[in-house]
DNA sequence: GACAAGTTAAATGTACACAACATATCGAAA
DNA sequence: TTTCGATATGTTGTGTACATTTAACTTGTC
């Protein structure tokens, strides 16, 4: 019950679940340090010591260093010798860049290949519109955040093309961070009711199969947020230029 | 002079350059095993041992490790706790996702961003030009795949949106290797002449300044290249269910 | 007071010995 | 002859001590 570690989806990292003990460790500690960057529990530039890392799990430094280089592959994290483990920031341009492939690959997503929906699937997406109506009244961004991910998760694990699946899930892990960084700035009510149109909209466009249109929903989706978030970034910027009322 | 290790590149794997050695070392020992892999040196299923590459490589386990951590995380290799690690092979439902995908992520080479194309990248488009020109004589397969994987990689590195360029490499060197296991039975002239054109083609374009064609030029040959080699296997499959010649 | 060189501390990278695991081999009993 | 099991062997995973590198601190001099 503490960690779910998920084990219904057959293919969350690369192929066929964890065989033996090392595997299962290895990717119970992967995931851990993945949502604690993407939920910004260790935000951008924070330190991950390995030393620190093997004591709190209870092993020496080379798993953790297998699941480090794991990150770095992902290009969550950055190792430099003699200076540290640092979690990556993602600058304006390549933010730029990424939410435009993503809009892209969002097309594709119903589209390449049929989505693998089943009833426990749709069920779950019932229940994230459940936990979205009740955070309209707790606003909580931790929460949100988590629910965001969670419903990510399980709409992309539908996806049907292996490859694209694999490709927007580490899109998602690499910048959704980032957008959750300007969260705490924004109209969260907005955000919310926004996001619970989105889950009843795909929802909606899975039950009655129109796979394409799932895509074309999330497109618009990604595409209106990232909006809100660059509208948000320079009306910022503007301010802080006129009043100088910024940290900077 | 020996190993070029291409240092025109800013951004092969996923950041800047190898700075300190132990980055430098691993960048190298990362291309080699890579192309060892794509250009079947190592066939699918090939056993590479951790003990054997670091007494090749004048090192200890360690350094070896992490570029098989890095293989694995990019699905070339595969890892088993007391078993050994061998090249990964792709099964045909796999390969015609993949390839899906690649077509329409060739579409979006010139159209998300313009090609990062200077003199001297046409230059090199030149020579891998005359060298496909000296191949048709030649026929030596290696030399067919080796060009074709400098070509690829020549032409993905100017692709200007950072995050397609690093997807579709990525999903070049998964699937390549696959293709090449094909190439001996197909008419390897016919094969170095479509070649040739998309090299001639893609060249046009490009001094033209008409990215969005590069993307399209990209897109037919892949979809053509594919269909080839699945006509192939299917009369293979056909011949051998009829004259059982087949090795199965 | 400012600057520069040496020193110290802390982090990741490396090497090696050992543990855990899976498979092949060999042999004895039914 | 067949089958089951113990054993031998080879492989990757883990733990630990040490090397290398970087940045910050200290200290001495101009």
């Amino acid at each position: 019950m503490k960690t779910p570690t998920t084990d219904r989806d057959p293919s969350p990292l690369s192929e066929a679940g964890a065989s033996t003990a090392a595997q299962a460790r290895f990717q119970r500690l992967h995931k851990i340090l993945r949502d604690r960057i993407c939920l910004l529990d260790y935000a951008p530039g924070h330190h991950l010591g390995e030393e620190d890392l093997a004591q709190e799990f209870g092993t020496s430094r080379t798993p953790i260093r297998r699941v480090l280089g794991w990150l770095e592959s992902e290009g969550l994290i950055e190792r430099r010798h003699g200076v540290g483990t640092i979690v990556t920031d993602v600058d304006l341009r390549s933010l730029d860049q990424v939410y435009r492939l993503r809009l892209e690959l969002a097309s594709l997503m119903g589209r390449l290949a049929p989505m693998r929906c089943s009833d426990a699937d749709l069920a779950l997406l019932q229940t994230h519109l459940t936990r979205c109506s009740k955070l309209r009244q707790q606003r909580e961004p931790t929460e949100f955040a988590r629910l965001n991910m969670d419903f990510c998760v399980a709409l992309f694990s539908m996806i049907g093309n292996a490859p694209l699946r694999e490709i927007t899930e580490r899109l998602y892990f690499q910048t959704s961070r980032i957008w959750l960084k300007s969260v705490p700035a924004m109209d969260l009510e907005e955000e919310i009711s926004h996001f619970e149109r989105q889950i009843f909209d795909v929802i909606e466009a899975l039950r009655v199969g129109d796979h394409g249109a799932v895509g074309d929903i999330c497109r618009a989706h990604i595409s209106m947020s990232f909006n809100r978030m660059t509208l948000l970034r320079h009306a910022q910027a503007g301010g802080a230029s006129l009043g100088a009322t910024a940290t900077a």
